[in-house]
DNA sequence: AATTAGCACTCGAAACAACAGAGTGCTAAC
DNA sequence: GTTAGCACTCTGTTGTTTCGAGTGCTAATT
């Protein structure tokens, strides 16, 4: 479709531009690029990529500043070569999977880490959406009995997450009766998806036991507002203020616009959603995003497996401009250690 | 010490800064404000109050600004006052009490929403320093088996902070025996302060029990790292970007620097802890605080306290013109409600 | 003796012109 | 098909002017 040169071209103004975010003219590009041809060549080349939609101009005279469509074509490019992670430079690779190790390990806490982790090495704005825990299962309920607190309820569930709240009462209950009333609750519930959950507590479920008729009102709400807060999906965002870092935003109100898009949970949940799941990586490009108020910010995606189940979705967010040359890689790597992680705490 | 009209000059100008953030000369002043005198008298105060070291010139024939011993004043007379929470607007009151009744508990959740609730209401920055635990000690201390996945462990501190790990073991050991091995550590660390215990720990307690010998280990490296995290501070920080709504930090360069100031957790703990104990509220503004790199920016801070004791910090951050009058009350009766419900809930 | 009016003076910000630099598109020559 | 050359366009910078808000001082007023 684009005959070489113009892929030379083409190429050589998204890269110019990725790195110093300023239009770029036939003149300057003959000189820093190797294109063969003089720069009256170039210019007419240029023209013909404009034409086809590849090219834009801030105004009539001023250099070309590569498109959506532009992006596209590199994006894919880049994403053809599907380098397995150990292709990639090995002293990133050592790095990432050193800060990785370091990590503490609480499912929770590692997943909101990763987000830091990963907006510090790329020094973009991350986001990350923690796992949809719908489709997990309950593993085991306990009942524990805290003196003078009340009765804590844990709840574990298949994926190792744990969830343990308080249960604040002056009834004496030893912790034998406790045990059994575990094992009751562990009847019902063991091996049941929240969604299952959820539709069981609604229904009267303890009628029959009398004799405990209050302590079980109490673990029911107890126990669904744990379900409900774990099947309800967390986004966490860090390293916002990396933008300040981009020419681009060095405008105040610009920045303003960029901060309100990432701090809509609801909007950028949607986005990470919306994703293709065939890919390990995905890239949306400014206007692609229908959803997105603003034109100008791409969205790099990529997943967080457990045992080959999608379980998270991690995401770069910078200008259309951004480096999606290293950030492929990086978040390759990245996401494959954190999903190894996740595996070998499963 | 000041008179009268210069104590009345000196206001309208530290209220017409804050607002407006442009530095006001005598002839807007007495327009905007009910001085009573001219505008010649009141350049005459202005000239002797900058004499005194309350007002500023940032050139020679501009407006004055107030320094940061004028806002020490301000505040001191605003600090005086001591409303309790009750004396304050109670829509706002009932709003915060609101809010915070909708979170769901959970100690570490808990107060890092506070955060984030805080920089809500306020459009300031917020940090919050999580509670030290070195003094808490362990209420309670609980091994369950978990089916192929190993052994948890639960430590229930006296004020209700819970942390469960789970040790990943093939081990095969039913609950019978686990309840005695918990029964035997509870003897052991029950009632412990947290320095204690990791001094215990790093006795080779256990050498008498050989026949666990293998999971005793595993377990004392669990509990270890669980009780640093336990007593390590954390710091969050919430709303950096609403810096960008203030005039002083239009210039990008500013607003950076402002950003790594707050990001610098060491410093900004280090600043929190430095407050006085003894006033519920406390403001450092500007160059009083010898430690920060920068000199315009006003910490306010207040404390958590659970049944008296302070076992958390909370700040504000911002310009040094930052609105005392509103931020105080705000403050004030925000940490008590806070506090309430960490009472509630100890 | 304190207050105020009046005036000369100072700066910063805004508005404007002039200019340099980087770019384009087109035409004619190679 | 490529390139040199040229006229033209637009942005951003620099220098100048002007305007407004401010100051400090002195002399008049209360």
């Amino acid at each position: 479709m684009l005959d070489d040169r113009k892929m030379k071209v083409l190429y050589a103004i998204i890269q110019s531009y990725i790195a110093s975010a300023e239009p770029i003219g036939s003149r300057t590009l003959s000189k820093s690029f190797d294109i063969g041809v003089s720069s009256a060549t170039i210019r007419n080349e240029m023209s013909d990529l404009e034409d086809m939609g590849y090219l834009s101009k801030t105004h009539t005279s001023s250099g070309r500043v590569p498109s959506d469509k532009a992006y596209r074509l590199y994006v894919d490019e880049l994403l053809k070569f599907n380098l397995s992670p150990l292709d990639i430079d090995s002293k990133k690779n050592d790095q990432i999977k050193e800060i990785l190790a370091k990590e503490s390990w609480d499912m929770d806490d590692f997943i909101q880490s990763t987000a830091k982790i990963l907006s510090a090495i790329t020094n973009y704005t991350s986001v990350v959406a923690t796992p949809k825990l719908k489709g997990s299962r309950i593993k085991q309920l306990q009942l524990l009995s805290i003196e003078a607190l009340g009765i804590l309820v844990i709840i574990v569930l298949s994926n190792g997450l744990i969830k343990n709240s308080i249960y604040k009462t002056d009834l004496e209950i030893n912790q034998d009766e406790l045990n059994i009333i575990s094992n009751y609750l562990n009847q019902i519930f063991k091996g049941k998806e929240m969604d299952e959950i959820l539709i069981l507590l609604d229904q009267d479920l303890f009628m029959e036991v009398y004799r405990y008729k209050e302590l079980f009102k109490g673990l029911t709400s107890i126990i669904k507002s744990s379900v409900e807060e774990l099947i309800s999906i967390d986004l966490y965002s860090e390293g916002i203020m990396n933008i300040l870092n981009f020419p681009e935003y060095k405008d105040i109100e610009k920045a303003k616009s960029f901060v309100s898009f990432v701090e809509d949970k609801d909007l950028v949940l949607n986005i990470l959603q919306n994703t293709s799941k065939t890919q390990d990586i995905d890239i949306i490009i400014g206007q692609e995003n229908i959803f997105s108020p603003i034109k100008d910010i791409s969205i790099m995606t990529a997943t967080y497996t457990i045992g080959g189940r999608t379980i998270g979705k991690v995401g770069l967010i910078g200008p259309t401009r951004m480096d999606y040359s290293n950030l492929i890689n990086t978040l390759k790597v990245f996401s494959s250690h954190v999903s190894n992680i996740l595996d070998l705490n499963d």
